[in-house]
DNA sequence: TTACTAATTAGTTGTTATTCCTATTTAATA
DNA sequence: TATTAAATAGGAATAACAACTAATTAGTAA
C-alpha cells in the first residue's frame, strides 16, 4: 500500500525535526501542514487564524515561533518584513544592494548587467511595473571575522534603536 | 562668485519643494541636508538623532513624516522594511516575486534568467551571498482597475490586519 | 510691512506587530 | 513509568509607527 503524499510530507518532516532536536508536537505537525497549503505568502497572524478554527486554544506566539523555526530548518522562507525599520536612501544613481544578515548593513553596489534586467512579457500585460529591486543577501566582510564563534543567524535579530 | 554645491543643492531642494505646493520650514531643509549626507541607508531613528544635536526640539514625528514626504517626492527611496509584516513562503522552488504597491499581495513568478544571475567577483571576495533576491515592485491587475479613481501611492499604505 | 490663512510642527497618545516572561504541560528517553 | 529538557498558553512588555491636537509659522495679498 502506496503511502499518501502528505503522509510522505509528514514522514520527512518528522525526520528533518529529529534532525534538529526538535519535538514533534501537535502544534508543529499543524503548523507546518497550514504554511505548505499556503500558495499567497501569509503572515503569521493569517496563518494564526486559520488554524484557530480548528484549534482554538493554540497561541499566536507559538504560531510565530515556530514559523520563524521552520524557516531556521529551511523549511520555508521569509519574503518580506524582515523585521528591519524601514530604511532611506538618498543614493539617485541605478544601483543595488547588498544585505547583511547578521548587522543589517545595506551596502551600496553598482552591476550594469542587473540595471537591464527584462521583465517577462506575460508579466508586463497583467503588471504595472515601478521599480526592480536586486538585493544581495548575506554576510559582510566585517561580520565574517565573528562567525567562526557563533553562526550567523537566519532570522536577522532586531536591534533595538532605543531613545525618542 | 560660483555658487558652492551645497547652496545649489539646497536651491534645487527649494525649487522642488515650491513645485510641489510644499512649505520651506528649517526642519525641512535641515532633514534633507542630513539625509543627503548620509551613504549608509538610515533609518527615520538614525537621522532623527543625528539632527537633535544641533536642533534638540525638533520631534521624531516630524523628521518621519518629512522622510516619508521626501520619498513621495522622489528625493530618496524606501529600501528597506517596507511597513509590510514579515510573510512566509513555503515555496522551494527558485523563484522570484511581484510585490503589490497598493494591495500588499505577493505573487510567486519563474523566470529562468533571474536564476542565472551572476555576482560580480569584487562582491563575492568581500561579501559571503546566500541568496538572491529580484522583486518586481507595481500594481497588480486587480487594483489597476481602481488607478483611475486615486493615484496608487508611493509609500505603501499599512493594512492593519487587527484581531488576535 | 502687516494681517491672514492654511500648512506644519512638537508633544502626546494610540495602534499594531512582535517578542519576552513564566507557570504549566508534554515529548522523548531511560 | 519516571525523569527532564523543551515547548506551550496566556499575558505583559517593547518597538516602530501613525494619529491627534493645540500652538506656531511660511507664504500671500493687502
Ligand atoms: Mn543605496
Ligand atoms: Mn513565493
Ligand atoms: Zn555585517
Ligand atoms: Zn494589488
Amino acid at each position: 500500500m502506496k503511502k499518501s503524499i502528505k503522509k510522505k510530507m509528514t514522514d520527512k518532516f518528522i525526520e528533518t525535526c529529529k534532525a534538529f532536536g526538535l519535538k514533534i508536537t501537535p502544534q508543529r505537525i499543524t503548523i507546518y501542514r497550514e504554511v505548505l497549503n499556503s500558495f499567497d505568502h501569509p503572515s503569521a497572524e493569517a496563518i494564526y487564524r486559520k488554524i484557530k478554527e480548528a484549534h482554538p486554544n493554540i497561541s499566536f506566539d507559538t504560531v510565530n515561533r515556530t514559523l520563524l523555526t521552520f524557516a531556521e530548518m529551511g523549511f520555508l522562507q521569509i519574503v518580506e518584513g524582515s523585521g528591519d525599520v524601514r530604511r532611506f536612501d538618498p543614493n539617485a544613481e541605478p544601483h543595488h544592494h547588498l544585505r547583511c544578515k547578521q548587522c543589517g548593513a545595506i551596502i551600496d553596489f553598482y552591476y550594469k548587467k542587473y540595471n537591464q534586467l527584462d521583465i517577462p512579457e506575460e508579466i508586463k500585460e497583467k503588471f504595472s511595473v515601478n521599480r526592480i529591486r536586486v538585493v544581495l543577501e548575506g554576510i559582510c566582510h566585517r561580520c565574517q571575522d565573528h562567525t567562526n564563534r557563533r553562526e550567523a543567524p537566519f532570522v536577522s535579530a532586531r536591534v533595538p534603536l532605543r531613545g525618542r
